[in-house]
DNA sequence: CCTGAACCCCGTAGTTGCTACGGAGTCAAC
DNA sequence: GTTGACTCCGTAGCAACTACGGGGTTCAGG
């Protein structure tokens, strides 16, 4: 008779919600497990390990369809870790622009910021919106866009 | 008889999709139009403003609800600005932890990135995705959980 | 007058990755 | 035997769109 774990152990043991490793299984991430007499899921400790490996995947941001690849990439050990290298290299780049996107989105909130106008007619923000801030004078509002930087 | 555009007009002239702004209507973020005898929507240039007043806010990362907000203030010329200014200013924190976030998820990738290990066996994602990098010995991995710092 | 392209209408479902809800069955303890 | 904690299942909700399908309208060219 082997160790086997309810749901909610597992849930607690591999840090993952009870409700998203029965996701899980409904999208085929995780195996269907064997059932108790009851109808309860029967897990052993391996897929405590499955689970807190696609946690940490999805902590590092990674897809579930990233992670389907890379559980099955740390299934077969003999394979080189291209895939994998890939993979990190693809995710690290979209982070690292991501980055630059809301470094730049950033600089264009601090020069919002703190405008203590007394009447919303000026505000920094409301005039960034409604475009108003670059004209100056109201005509030509048209095919002069706002400079909020390529974002 | 006055000016009046059709939604695919508003669209192009927005830069608003012609789907999202039969959505932004379902939902309540724009009037309902006057509609045209076909029953077509007719709208004037004011809407094309509105959209674009709505456009920027949203690429400012602003959600549906603060837009909202910030359209009814922008029709109040006559109030200051401190909710304008208090909705930056939360959305600027919001966008300064994530920048942190990233940036230390940017420095696990890099750390994971160029793994050349001839077999995923040692693949240096899978590895701490298995979270055996950390131990040495392969016993003892259960309570000391691997410095994939606090993401 | 007819055809076809380019519009427009509407309602609904799909996307991503969960999370929550409701109603019901099960189990161990007191 | 009754509480309380657990489990089951299917479905709906979240954000903010996007896409689809099946239909009606408008207008220019032949």
């Amino acid at each position: 008779m082997v160790q086997s774990y309810t749901i909610g152990v597992l849930s607690r043991e591999s840090g993952v919600n009870l409700e998203t490793i029965r996701y899980y299984e409904r999208i085929g991430l995780l195996a269907e497990p064997p059932r108790a007499i009851n109808g309860y899921r029967r897990y052993d400790a391996s897929t405590i390990q499955r689970l807190r490996f696609i946690r940490r995947g999805r902590e590092l941001g990674f897809g579930i369809a990233e992670i389907k690849t890379l559980l099955q990439l740390a299934d077969q050990p003999e394979q080189p870790c291209h895939e994998a290298d890939r993979l990190v290299r693809e995710h690290l780049t979209a982070v690292e622009a991501r980055i630059q996107d809301l470094r730049a989105l950033r600089e264009v909130l601090s020069r919002l910021a703190d405008c203590r106008s007394p009447s919303a007619e000026h505000c920094r923000l409301l005039e960034t919106l409604d475009q108003r801030v670059c004209g100056g004078s109201s005509a030509n509002s048209d095919h002069w866009n706002c400079p909020v930087e390529n974002l």
